[in-house]
DNA sequence: CACGACGTTCACGTCTACGTTAAGATAGCT
DNA sequence: AGCTATCTTAACGTAGACGTGAACGTCGTG
């Protein structure tokens, strides 16, 4: 009899959807609603049907979570930077085979494309930051102010 | 004859909806919506009804635009947001009859709840700041893998 | 005084990003 | 074999944030 907690066995490469769900936070609905939409691919199925989950397929998702909710990207918009994102370097170019046959032209095509989209990802970056800080700043300075008017509204009482 | 732009009328102080609307971006349906959730008040009406924004109206719109676009807040959010910053020490304390009647009691539970609000979103800030620093980062590292890649490429060739 | 540009208030339509059953297959445990 | 948890697809529902007319009022200019 094989239990798959069985000391014996490494732990799971793979998860479950469900697994996932409750590691990410999100919903089983909302991890096949992104794949519908091509956000995402289990690295395998089974012949079940059922979607397994692998490491990297994590990754992704929280990536996906990330774009949304910290720089406020439609699902559309994160499709354009997750396809850039599948220009990278480490995987790509470290293993030849990954390429395919494209021809030296045509990588050379789609790592300009990947460069120059992550470039303006960066300067979005920059911008937002920026914008952000100039708020911290003006929050910052309302709260001084605040503690004044407290302390003012205290003095008065005392005195 | 007297024409709205003769020299001698100063630049009008207060602007239609449609003007706000060209000046900011938005629509004026947009501006009609935010005023049904109370997130603004055009501070004088005409008349037949028409809508007229001051300087100060048009500075909340865009405050409004920044804390939706810029942080991803819901309109629910930045009303909460909008509320501690009615509370504001500059044009309240400062001018005492603006607090009405209110007790001094009352005037502190007031300021330390705009206190306490403007912490949170302080902290929150700071948080988003620094998670978006952190994945600027990362995609920083990227750029220069992308572009060793984009030399070896080259070097390839050459070779 | 008619006309065109602008405003007004409903009211229904739409798009995004999911939530929520429904009906059924599969997995693992006893 | 049966029970229960978890999975599957499919389809309809929903909340937020507006878009898009319809029907009407008003202002200023020829």
């Amino acid at each position: 009899m094989i239990t798959r907690n069985a000391a014996t066995e490494p732990a799971p490469v793979v998860l479950r959807i469900g697994e996932v769900a409750k590691l990410t936070g999100l919903t089983t609905r909302t991890l096949r609603y992104w794949e519908e939409l091509g956000l995402i691919r289990p690295s395998s199925y089974r012949g079940s049907g059922e979607r397994l989950y692998s490491q990297t397929d994590m990754a992704r998702v929280t990536r996906i979570r990330e774009l949304q909710e910290l720089l406020g990207f439609s699902l559309a918009e994160v499709r354009v930077v997750l396809d850039t994102e599948d220009i990278d370097v480490l995987d790509r170019v470290r293993s030849e085979y990954r390429w395919g046959d494209s021809s030296p032209e045509r990588r050379r095509e789609l790592l300009d494309e990947a460069i120059e989209a992550n470039q303006k990802l960066l300067e979005r970056l920059d911008d937002t930051l920026a914008r952000i800080g100039a708020f911290r700043e003006e929050r910052a300075a309302k709260s001084i102010r605040l503690r004044e008017a407290r302390l003012e509204l205290d003095d008065d009482a005392d005195g």
